[in-house]
DNA sequence: TGCTTCATGTAATCTGTTACATGATTCA
DNA sequence: TGAATCATGTAACAGATTACATGAAGCA
Protein backbone atom coordinates (compact mmCIF):
# COMPACT_ATOMS: atom_id res chain seq x y z
CA UNK A 1 0.00 0.00 0.00
CA UNK A 2 2.90 2.29 -0.82
CA UNK A 3 2.67 2.89 -4.34
CA UNK A 4 0.12 5.28 -4.34
CA UNK A 5 2.13 7.37 -0.52
CA UNK A 6 4.87 7.21 -3.16
CA UNK A 7 2.97 9.40 -5.99
CA UNK A 8 1.49 11.39 -4.39
CA UNK A 9 4.08 12.51 -2.24
CA UNK A 10 5.90 12.77 -5.71
CA UNK A 11 3.25 15.19 -7.45
CA UNK A 12 3.12 16.93 -3.88
CA UNK A 13 6.87 18.17 -4.91
CA UNK A 14 6.06 18.61 -8.71
CA UNK A 15 2.87 18.20 -10.78
CA UNK A 16 4.07 16.02 -13.45
CA UNK A 17 2.75 13.61 -16.37
CA UNK A 18 2.75 9.48 -16.39
CA UNK A 19 5.86 9.66 -18.32
CA UNK A 20 7.88 12.22 -16.17
CA UNK A 21 6.68 10.11 -12.73
CA UNK A 22 7.95 6.91 -14.32
CA UNK A 23 11.34 8.75 -15.49
CA UNK A 24 11.66 10.53 -11.21
CA UNK A 25 11.27 6.47 -9.87
CA UNK A 26 14.44 5.49 -11.78
CA UNK A 27 15.87 8.29 -9.97
CA UNK A 28 15.08 10.11 -7.13
CA UNK A 29 12.00 8.76 -5.09
CA UNK A 30 13.23 5.18 -7.09
CA UNK A 31 16.22 4.76 -4.91
CA UNK A 32 14.21 3.73 -2.05
CA UNK A 33 10.49 2.72 -3.72
CA UNK A 34 10.70 1.90 -7.57
CA UNK A 35 8.09 1.18 -9.73
CA UNK A 36 7.36 0.77 -13.56
CA UNK A 37 5.36 3.26 -16.06
CA UNK A 38 2.84 0.99 -15.69
CA UNK A 39 2.02 0.64 -12.01
CA UNK A 40 2.36 4.47 -12.28
CA UNK A 41 -0.36 4.70 -14.98
CA UNK A 42 -3.06 2.22 -13.30
CA UNK A 43 -1.82 3.75 -10.06
CA UNK A 44 -2.51 7.19 -11.16
CA UNK A 45 -6.14 5.95 -12.49
CA UNK A 46 -6.88 4.88 -9.51
CA UNK A 47 -5.95 8.22 -7.44
CA UNK A 48 -8.23 10.35 -9.71
CA UNK A 49 -11.28 8.27 -9.73
CA UNK A 50 -10.44 8.34 -5.71
CA UNK A 51 -10.53 12.31 -6.19
CA UNK A 52 -7.26 12.32 -4.65
CA UNK A 53 -6.00 14.00 -7.42
CA UNK A 54 -6.55 15.58 -10.70
CA UNK A 55 -5.42 16.23 -14.45
CA UNK A 56 -4.10 19.47 -14.88
CA UNK A 57 -7.30 20.79 -17.65
CA UNK A 58 -5.37 21.21 -20.60
CA UNK A 59 -6.38 21.40 -24.40
CA UNK A 60 -5.78 18.14 -25.38
CA UNK A 61 -6.36 15.27 -23.08
CA UNK A 62 -6.50 12.30 -26.07
CA UNK A 63 -4.11 9.03 -26.15
CA UNK A 64 -0.52 10.40 -26.89
CA UNK A 65 -0.94 13.65 -25.21
CA UNK A 66 0.69 14.68 -22.20
CA UNK A 67 -1.98 14.70 -19.30
CA UNK A 68 -0.41 16.12 -16.14
CA UNK A 69 -1.54 15.54 -12.69
CA UNK A 70 -1.79 17.99 -8.93
CA UNK A 71 -2.58 16.86 -5.82
CA UNK A 72 -5.61 17.62 -4.31
CA UNK A 73 -6.37 18.63 -0.65
CA UNK A 74 -8.09 15.27 -0.18
CA UNK A 75 -4.06 13.83 -1.65
CA UNK A 76 -2.45 15.71 1.05
CA UNK A 77 -5.01 14.89 3.74
CA UNK A 78 -4.01 11.07 2.91
CA UNK A 79 -0.96 11.51 2.84
CA UNK A 80 -0.34 13.18 6.06
CA UNK A 81 -2.80 10.21 8.05
CA UNK A 82 -0.38 7.94 6.52
CA UNK A 83 2.88 9.56 7.24
CA UNK A 84 1.58 8.85 11.11
CA UNK A 85 -0.36 5.23 10.32
CA UNK A 86 1.07 1.74 12.11
CA UNK A 87 2.75 -0.15 9.82
CA UNK A 88 4.97 -3.16 10.85
CA UNK A 89 8.22 -3.65 9.39
CA UNK A 90 8.07 -6.42 6.17
CA UNK A 91 10.46 -9.51 7.29
CA UNK A 92 13.70 -9.44 5.36
CA UNK A 93 12.99 -11.14 2.16
CA UNK A 94 16.26 -12.12 -0.13
CA UNK A 95 17.21 -14.10 -2.49
CA UNK A 96 20.94 -13.85 -2.35
CA UNK A 97 20.41 -14.91 1.36
CA UNK A 98 18.56 -17.60 0.60
CA UNK A 99 20.84 -18.63 -2.04
CA UNK A 100 23.87 -18.90 0.11
CA UNK A 101 21.44 -21.06 2.28
CA UNK A 102 20.48 -23.15 -0.57
CA UNK A 103 24.31 -23.39 -1.54
CA UNK A 104 24.79 -25.22 2.04
CA UNK A 105 22.45 -27.85 0.88
CA UNK A 106 23.27 -28.46 -2.89
CA UNK A 107 26.96 -26.82 -3.00
CA UNK A 108 29.04 -23.85 -3.46
CA UNK A 109 29.45 -24.35 -7.14
CA UNK A 110 29.15 -20.74 -9.48
CA UNK A 111 27.81 -19.21 -6.46
CA UNK A 112 31.16 -17.55 -6.25
CA UNK A 113 30.89 -15.05 -9.31
CA UNK A 114 27.34 -14.56 -8.36
CA UNK A 115 28.47 -12.97 -5.01
CA UNK A 116 31.50 -10.65 -6.82
CA UNK A 117 28.75 -9.19 -9.68
CA UNK A 118 26.18 -8.16 -6.58
CA UNK A 119 29.15 -6.61 -4.78
CA UNK A 120 30.55 -4.74 -7.80
CA UNK A 121 26.52 -4.03 -8.11
CA UNK A 122 25.99 -2.72 -4.46
CA UNK A 123 29.57 -0.77 -4.68
CA UNK A 124 28.30 1.09 -8.07
CA UNK A 125 25.17 1.84 -6.18
CA UNK A 126 27.13 3.26 -3.07
CA UNK A 127 29.31 5.59 -5.28
CA UNK A 128 26.22 6.86 -6.84
CA UNK A 129 24.34 7.60 -3.47
CA UNK A 130 27.81 9.12 -2.26
CA UNK A 131 27.98 11.63 -5.40
CA UNK A 132 24.29 12.62 -4.69
CA UNK A 133 25.13 13.22 -0.96
CA UNK A 134 28.41 15.60 -1.48
CA UNK A 135 26.58 17.02 -5.05
CA UNK A 136 23.35 17.95 -2.98
CA UNK A 137 23.86 17.84 0.87
CA UNK A 138 26.62 20.66 1.65
CA UNK A 139 26.77 21.06 5.18
CA UNK A 140 24.76 24.02 5.78
CA UNK A 141 21.36 22.34 5.13
CA UNK A 142 18.81 24.00 6.88
CA UNK A 143 15.12 23.28 6.02
CA UNK A 144 13.25 20.84 7.60
CA UNK A 145 12.46 18.78 4.35
CA UNK A 146 16.75 18.79 3.27
CA UNK A 147 17.34 17.28 6.87
CA UNK A 148 15.03 14.31 5.88
CA UNK A 149 15.97 13.99 2.39
CA UNK A 150 19.21 13.49 3.77
CA UNK A 151 18.22 11.06 6.34
CA UNK A 152 16.83 8.87 3.94
CA UNK A 153 19.44 8.69 1.36
CA UNK A 154 22.00 8.27 4.43
CA UNK A 155 19.69 5.36 5.18
CA UNK A 156 20.03 4.30 1.47
CA UNK A 157 24.55 4.76 1.56
CA UNK A 158 24.57 2.69 5.14
CA UNK A 159 22.33 0.02 3.71
CA UNK A 160 24.78 -0.62 0.94
CA UNK A 161 27.58 0.04 3.38
CA UNK A 162 26.36 -3.00 4.88
CA UNK A 163 26.04 -4.89 1.58
CA UNK A 164 29.48 -4.03 0.26
CA UNK A 165 31.66 -5.05 3.52
CA UNK A 166 29.25 -8.25 4.36
CA UNK A 167 29.45 -9.71 0.19
CA UNK A 168 33.27 -9.20 0.47
CA UNK A 169 33.52 -11.14 3.69
CA UNK A 170 30.91 -13.92 2.37
CA UNK A 171 33.09 -13.90 -0.83
CA UNK A 172 36.18 -14.42 0.81
CA UNK A 173 34.49 -17.54 2.82
CA UNK A 174 33.36 -18.80 -0.62
CA UNK A 175 36.45 -18.43 -2.26
CA UNK A 176 38.15 -20.75 0.72
CA UNK A 177 35.42 -23.49 0.52
CA UNK A 178 35.75 -23.28 -3.54
CA UNK A 179 39.58 -23.72 -2.99
CA UNK A 180 39.56 -26.69 -0.68
CA UNK A 181 37.23 -28.86 -2.23
CA UNK A 182 35.53 -29.89 -5.30
CA UNK A 183 32.23 -27.54 -3.97
CA UNK A 184 30.31 -30.91 -2.65
CA UNK A 185 28.33 -29.69 0.40
CA UNK A 186 30.95 -31.05 3.51
CA UNK A 187 27.85 -32.25 5.40
CA UNK B 1 10.86 -16.53 -8.50
CA UNK B 2 12.84 -17.60 -5.04
CA UNK B 3 9.81 -19.07 -3.48
CA UNK B 4 10.05 -22.42 -5.17
CA UNK B 5 13.67 -22.83 -4.25
CA UNK B 6 13.29 -21.62 -0.39
CA UNK B 7 10.65 -24.83 -0.61
CA UNK B 8 13.33 -26.98 -2.32
CA UNK B 9 15.40 -26.10 0.60
CA UNK B 10 13.55 -26.90 3.35
CA UNK B 11 12.46 -30.08 2.07
CA UNK B 12 16.06 -31.47 1.29
CA UNK B 13 17.16 -29.87 4.77
CA UNK B 14 14.27 -32.36 5.76
CA UNK B 15 11.16 -34.18 4.01
CA UNK B 16 7.83 -32.27 5.21
CA UNK B 17 3.70 -31.21 4.93
CA UNK B 18 2.76 -28.33 3.78
CA UNK B 19 2.33 -27.24 7.61
CA UNK B 20 5.07 -28.32 8.66
CA UNK B 21 6.92 -25.93 6.00
CA UNK B 22 4.88 -23.23 7.26
CA UNK B 23 6.03 -23.82 10.65
CA UNK B 24 9.52 -23.79 9.43
CA UNK B 25 9.26 -20.42 7.46
CA UNK B 26 7.74 -18.93 10.48
CA UNK B 27 11.49 -20.06 11.99
CA UNK B 28 14.90 -21.15 10.27
CA UNK B 29 14.27 -19.78 6.78
CA UNK B 30 11.22 -17.54 7.25
CA UNK B 31 14.08 -15.37 8.89
CA UNK B 32 14.82 -14.32 5.57
CA UNK B 33 12.74 -16.00 3.05
CA UNK B 34 8.47 -15.81 5.05
CA UNK B 35 5.56 -17.06 3.13
CA UNK B 36 2.21 -17.75 4.49
CA UNK B 37 0.50 -21.66 4.63
CA UNK B 38 -1.45 -21.19 1.51
CA UNK B 39 1.20 -19.60 -1.22
CA UNK B 40 3.51 -22.57 0.36
CA UNK B 41 0.11 -25.06 -0.50
CA UNK B 42 -0.39 -23.63 -3.60
CA UNK B 43 3.35 -23.66 -4.68
CA UNK B 44 3.95 -27.30 -3.32
CA UNK B 45 1.08 -28.36 -5.63
CA UNK B 46 3.15 -26.61 -8.89
CA UNK B 47 6.18 -28.66 -7.63
CA UNK B 48 4.51 -31.83 -7.93
CA UNK B 49 3.13 -31.17 -11.24
CA UNK B 50 6.27 -30.20 -12.49
CA UNK B 51 8.06 -33.04 -11.52
CA UNK B 52 10.75 -31.48 -8.88
CA UNK B 53 9.11 -32.90 -5.59
CA UNK B 54 6.98 -36.01 -4.81
CA UNK B 55 4.33 -37.08 -2.05
CA UNK B 56 5.82 -39.61 0.31
CA UNK B 57 3.51 -42.57 -0.97
CA UNK B 58 1.02 -43.32 2.63
CA UNK B 59 -2.05 -44.99 3.34
CA UNK B 60 -4.21 -42.03 3.31
CA UNK B 61 -4.01 -39.43 1.21
CA UNK B 62 -6.80 -37.09 1.46
CA UNK B 63 -8.10 -34.07 2.87
CA UNK B 64 -7.26 -33.34 6.32
CA UNK B 65 -4.70 -35.97 5.96
CA UNK B 66 -0.59 -35.30 6.34
CA UNK B 67 0.83 -35.28 3.36
CA UNK B 68 4.59 -35.35 3.25
CA UNK B 69 6.75 -33.94 0.36
CA UNK B 70 10.37 -35.16 -0.80
CA UNK B 71 12.81 -33.41 -3.42
CA UNK B 72 13.33 -35.36 -6.29
CA UNK B 73 16.50 -35.39 -8.67
CA UNK B 74 15.29 -33.20 -11.01
CA UNK B 75 13.91 -30.30 -8.41
CA UNK B 76 17.58 -30.70 -6.58
CA UNK B 77 19.06 -30.17 -10.26
CA UNK B 78 16.80 -26.96 -10.27
CA UNK B 79 18.11 -25.64 -6.92
CA UNK B 80 21.65 -26.55 -7.97
CA UNK B 81 21.14 -24.26 -11.52
CA UNK B 82 19.66 -21.21 -9.50
CA UNK B 83 22.36 -21.30 -6.83
CA UNK B 84 24.49 -20.31 -10.20
CA UNK B 85 22.15 -18.21 -12.18
CA UNK B 86 22.36 -14.37 -12.34
CA UNK B 87 19.81 -12.38 -10.80
CA UNK B 88 20.39 -8.75 -10.17
CA UNK B 89 19.51 -7.47 -6.78
CA UNK B 90 16.18 -5.87 -6.50
CA UNK B 91 16.41 -2.15 -5.69
CA UNK B 92 15.84 -0.95 -2.40
CA UNK B 93 11.56 -0.86 -1.64
CA UNK B 94 10.89 0.57 1.68
CA UNK B 95 7.58 2.21 3.15
CA UNK B 96 9.60 3.60 6.27
CA UNK B 97 12.23 5.62 4.06
CA UNK B 98 9.28 6.43 1.69
CA UNK B 99 7.26 7.82 4.42
CA UNK B 100 10.01 10.02 5.79
CA UNK B 101 10.59 11.34 2.53
CA UNK B 102 6.66 12.30 2.56
CA UNK B 103 7.29 13.74 6.24
CA UNK B 104 9.47 16.37 4.58
CA UNK B 105 6.72 17.32 2.56
CA UNK B 106 3.36 16.99 4.60
CA UNK B 107 5.05 17.50 7.85
CA UNK B 108 6.60 15.44 10.90
CA UNK B 109 3.50 15.01 13.12
CA UNK B 110 3.30 11.61 14.42
CA UNK B 111 6.41 10.18 12.30
CA UNK B 112 7.79 10.42 15.87
CA UNK B 113 5.82 7.31 17.05
CA UNK B 114 5.99 5.10 14.74
CA UNK B 115 10.35 5.35 14.23
CA UNK B 116 9.75 4.77 17.76
CA UNK B 117 8.07 1.55 17.70
CA UNK B 118 10.05 0.66 14.73
CA UNK B 119 12.98 0.19 16.35
CA UNK B 120 11.42 -1.30 19.35
CA UNK B 121 10.42 -4.11 16.68
CA UNK B 122 14.03 -4.09 15.31
CA UNK B 123 15.87 -4.36 18.34
CA UNK B 124 14.42 -7.42 19.45
CA UNK B 125 14.74 -8.81 16.10
CA UNK B 126 18.17 -8.18 16.61
CA UNK B 127 18.22 -9.79 19.91
CA UNK B 128 16.44 -12.96 18.53
CA UNK B 129 19.21 -13.78 16.23
CA UNK B 130 21.37 -12.94 18.51
CA UNK B 131 20.35 -15.25 20.88
CA UNK B 132 20.08 -18.03 18.00
CA UNK B 133 23.95 -17.32 17.20
CA UNK B 134 24.91 -17.72 20.34
CA UNK B 135 22.91 -20.69 20.36
CA UNK B 136 23.70 -22.43 17.63
CA UNK B 137 27.25 -21.63 16.72
CA UNK B 138 29.56 -21.95 18.85
CA UNK B 139 33.08 -20.65 17.60
CA UNK B 140 34.75 -23.95 16.36
CA UNK B 141 31.99 -24.88 13.69
CA UNK B 142 33.41 -26.55 10.70
CA UNK B 143 31.02 -28.23 7.96
CA UNK B 144 30.72 -25.83 5.05
CA UNK B 145 26.68 -26.14 5.91
CA UNK B 146 27.11 -24.45 8.94
CA UNK B 147 29.24 -22.02 7.70
CA UNK B 148 27.11 -20.69 5.14
CA UNK B 149 24.46 -20.69 7.96
CA UNK B 150 26.55 -18.35 10.04
CA UNK B 151 27.09 -16.35 7.62
CA UNK B 152 23.46 -15.33 6.80
CA UNK B 153 22.44 -15.22 10.08
CA UNK B 154 25.21 -13.06 10.75
CA UNK B 155 24.07 -10.74 7.54
CA UNK B 156 20.53 -10.95 9.51
CA UNK B 157 22.42 -9.59 12.39
CA UNK B 158 24.09 -6.50 10.40
CA UNK B 159 20.83 -5.50 8.80
CA UNK B 160 19.49 -5.59 12.02
CA UNK B 161 21.90 -3.38 13.67
CA UNK B 162 21.87 -0.94 10.56
CA UNK B 163 17.69 -0.43 11.37
CA UNK B 164 18.31 -0.13 15.11
CA UNK B 165 21.52 2.68 14.28
CA UNK B 166 19.93 4.36 11.93
CA UNK B 167 16.35 4.83 13.51
CA UNK B 168 18.11 6.19 16.90
CA UNK B 169 19.78 8.45 14.61
CA UNK B 170 16.39 9.45 12.82
CA UNK B 171 14.81 9.55 15.79
CA UNK B 172 16.93 12.28 17.59
CA UNK B 173 16.53 14.56 14.79
CA UNK B 174 13.00 13.90 14.69
CA UNK B 175 12.23 14.67 18.04
CA UNK B 176 14.31 18.11 17.47
CA UNK B 177 12.22 18.92 14.53
CA UNK B 178 8.70 18.52 16.69
CA UNK B 179 10.41 20.10 19.70
CA UNK B 180 11.22 23.28 17.78
CA UNK B 181 8.34 24.20 15.68
CA UNK B 182 4.36 22.81 15.10
CA UNK B 183 5.18 20.39 12.86
CA UNK B 184 4.78 22.02 9.46
CA UNK B 185 7.44 21.78 6.78
CA UNK B 186 10.05 24.78 7.15
CA UNK B 187 10.46 25.14 3.20
C1' DT C 1 6.94 9.66 -46.59
C1' DG C 2 9.12 6.95 -43.11
C1' DC C 3 11.86 6.64 -38.81
C1' DT C 4 12.44 7.69 -34.13
C1' DT C 5 11.07 9.26 -29.78
C1' DC C 6 7.61 10.63 -26.55
C1' DA C 7 3.61 9.34 -24.29
C1' DT C 8 -0.42 6.73 -22.75
C1' DG C 9 -2.42 2.72 -22.30
C1' DT C 10 -4.27 -2.71 -22.45
C1' DA C 11 -3.70 -7.61 -21.44
C1' DA C 12 -1.91 -11.55 -19.40
C1' DT C 13 0.38 -13.55 -15.92
C1' DC C 14 2.60 -14.25 -11.55
C1' DT C 15 3.19 -13.39 -6.65
C1' DG C 16 1.37 -12.30 -2.31
C1' DT C 17 -2.51 -11.51 1.11
C1' DT C 18 -6.83 -12.27 3.47
C1' DA C 19 -10.78 -14.77 4.56
C1' DC C 20 -13.02 -18.73 4.77
C1' DA C 21 -14.30 -24.00 4.29
C1' DT C 22 -13.67 -28.73 5.52
C1' DG C 23 -11.91 -33.09 7.07
C1' DA C 24 -9.16 -35.75 10.75
C1' DT C 25 -7.51 -36.42 15.46
C1' DT C 26 -7.31 -35.91 20.29
C1' DC C 27 -8.99 -35.60 24.66
C1' DA C 28 -12.20 -34.18 28.26
C1' DT D 1 -20.60 -36.13 22.24
C1' DG D 2 -18.48 -31.91 21.61
C1' DA D 3 -14.64 -28.58 21.67
C1' DA D 4 -9.96 -27.70 20.39
C1' DT D 5 -6.33 -28.46 17.38
C1' DC D 6 -4.03 -30.22 13.33
C1' DA D 7 -4.04 -30.26 8.54
C1' DT D 8 -5.22 -29.33 3.73
C1' DG D 9 -7.36 -26.68 0.79
C1' DT D 10 -10.59 -22.89 -2.16
C1' DA D 11 -11.76 -18.24 -3.50
C1' DA D 12 -11.21 -13.62 -4.19
C1' DC D 13 -8.47 -10.01 -4.47
C1' DA D 14 -4.34 -6.81 -4.47
C1' DG D 15 0.14 -5.77 -6.14
C1' DA D 16 3.96 -6.40 -9.38
C1' DT D 17 6.01 -7.86 -13.88
C1' DT D 18 6.32 -8.49 -18.77
C1' DA D 19 4.93 -7.93 -23.30
C1' DC D 20 2.64 -5.58 -26.44
C1' DA D 21 -0.52 -1.86 -28.82
C1' DT D 22 -1.38 2.77 -30.33
C1' DG D 23 -1.33 7.60 -31.02
C1' DA D 24 1.32 12.21 -31.48
C1' DA D 25 5.34 15.04 -32.72
C1' DG D 26 9.70 16.01 -34.66
C1' DC D 27 12.79 15.58 -38.22
C1' DA D 28 15.41 13.83 -42.22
Amino acid sequence: MSLPHAILTALLEKPSSGLELARRFDKSIGYFWSATHQQIYRELGKLEQAGLIRALPSDAPTRGQKKEYEVLPAGRAELTAWTARAEDPKPIRDPLLLRMRAAGVVGVQGLEAELRRHLALHRQQLATYTEIEERDFPPERDTEEDRLRHLVLGGGIELETFWTTWLAKALAQVEEMTAGEGGAPAA
